[in-house]
DNA sequence: CAGGTC
DNA sequence: ACTGG
């Protein structure tokens, strides 16, 4: 049975391209919630579905190592019988076009680069940002390697219609069984199955619902077949990819006309997939970041992000970073993340590892990254909390 | 309460 | 409203 590769063992199976790592941190760029389908399978190894292909990236300082697997053929009994007699009919691989192992390789390098947006240098922007905006310098010394990735239209779209009032593992999962349910399987890596995003019309059959909240999908699972069946119905099966020739606040009011859609997963997915860089998507991390790194006044404490709110903080980055303010937004967003919070840390003390419940009770006051002392995560919260309680007993 | 929406 | 870390 086929099994992940890893590039310590059988370096022939592997090719690269140059890419320095402060361009590019595959540990953070794949796993901060832009796409949710990419898994550490080994160490520095990361397994995913791009492109219809089943692929493990890592990196070394200064290349992107990939290697591509062969999709699992289809297997008919015609196939099956030509199996065992090597002149029978060729299978569908072989009858393509034939292709060099040059000629691929350098069709894959170049996926990999379109994908990655290789030809934004990450570096220069975050240099220009850092100049102007103190607090953003600090945070992306630490955050270098964040990317915007260039997704399929058609998964970053439905998979954002997952995100709504969820959380990031939670949706992984979720986006997940919506593959193994409704996508084609491509390939099995050591017991783990491997399948394409579903197609517009396997989301868009009316079996979809149900068997979507069978699967955990709850109320989502309407917004998602609905949508796909809008799509099809009045628009066409390549109206999502059409919105990448169209400007960026046309295309955000187009996407939010669909069900399940509205203003942060379409700033998502034109951020995300349909190159509108400038698209700053604002949700509950953001929020916070423009409150308490920002000092963004917010002053009739909002519960909740109004619309108008909410386009004034778009506004907000987008005249503090410019035209790639959502690319910026990406790397604030990465950092605020709970799982990389033990980044910060390294810093200046490296500790051992070993403690862990020891010294649990020992309560460190951290600084942000502009200095100030601030309150440790508990007593922030314990804090939010307190206000929150506030405003409901009123 | 979670990368919100109807 | 769904649901689980």
């Amino acid at each position: 049975m086929a099994s992940h590769v890893v590039l310590t063992s059988g370096a022939k199976l592997w090719r690269s391209l140059p890419c320095l790592t402060s361009e590019l941190r595959l540990d953070l760029t794949l796993a901060c919630g832009q796409s949710f389908r990419w898994r550490e399978t080994a160490e520095g190894h990361w397994t995913g579905v791009m492109g219809g292909r089943v692929w493990t990236l890592t990196q070394t300082d200064d290349r992107l190592w990939y290697h591509v697997y062969t999709n699992q053929k289809k297997r008919r009994g015609r196939e099956n019988r030509a199996e065992e007699q090597p002149e029978g009919v060729p299978n569908v691989e072989e009858e393509a076009p034939a292709v060099t192992d040059e000629q691929q390789s350098t069709m894959e390098a170049e996926m990999l680069r379109e994908y990655f947006q290789l030809h934004v240098k990450m570096e220069d922007l975050c240099r220009h940002w850092g100049a102007a905006d103190r607090h953003f310098k600090n945070t992306a010394d630490v955050f270098t390697g964040v990317r915007m990735l260039r997704q399929d239209p058609t998964e970053c779209l439905f998979s954002f219609i997952c995100t709504s009032n969820n959380h990031i593992s939670r949706i992984q999962g979720m986006v997940e069984r919506l593959c193994q349910a409704l996508g084609v399987p491509l390939c099995q890596l050591d017991q783990t199955p491997y399948h394409d995003f579903p197609t517009l019309s396997a989301l868009a059959d009316s079996s979809v619902e149900a068997r979507l909240r069978d699967l955990g999908f709850g109320y989502r699972a309407r917004y998602l077949q609905q949508s796909a069946k809008m799509i099809l119905d009045t628009h066409g099966s390549q109206w999502i990819e059409g919105l990448r020739r169209v400007p960026y606040l046309e295309a955000r009011e187009a996407l939010r006309t669909l069900p399940g859609v509205g203003a942060k997963v379409a700033d998502c997915v034109c951020l995300m997939s349909l190159d509108k860089p400038e698209a700053v998507p604002v949700d509950t991390h953001v929020w916070q970041i423009a409150k308490r790194d920002y000092k963004y006044a917010a002053d009739n404490g909002q519960k909740s992000l109004t619309d108008k709110l909410y386009k004034d903080i778009g506004d907000f980055f987008r005249k503090l970073w410019g035209p790639y303010a959502g690319w910026g937004q990406s790397v604030l967003f990465c950092a605020d993340l709970k799982k990389f919070q033990n980044l910060k840390e390294m810093g200046h003390v490296k500790q051992p590892k070993k403690e862990k419940e020891t010294h649990k009770r020992c309560k460190k006051t951290k600084k942000d990254f502009d200095g100030n002392k601030i309150k440790t995560e508990s007593e922030y919260r314990k804090k939010a909390k307190i206000s929150v309680k506030k405003e409901s007993t009123l």
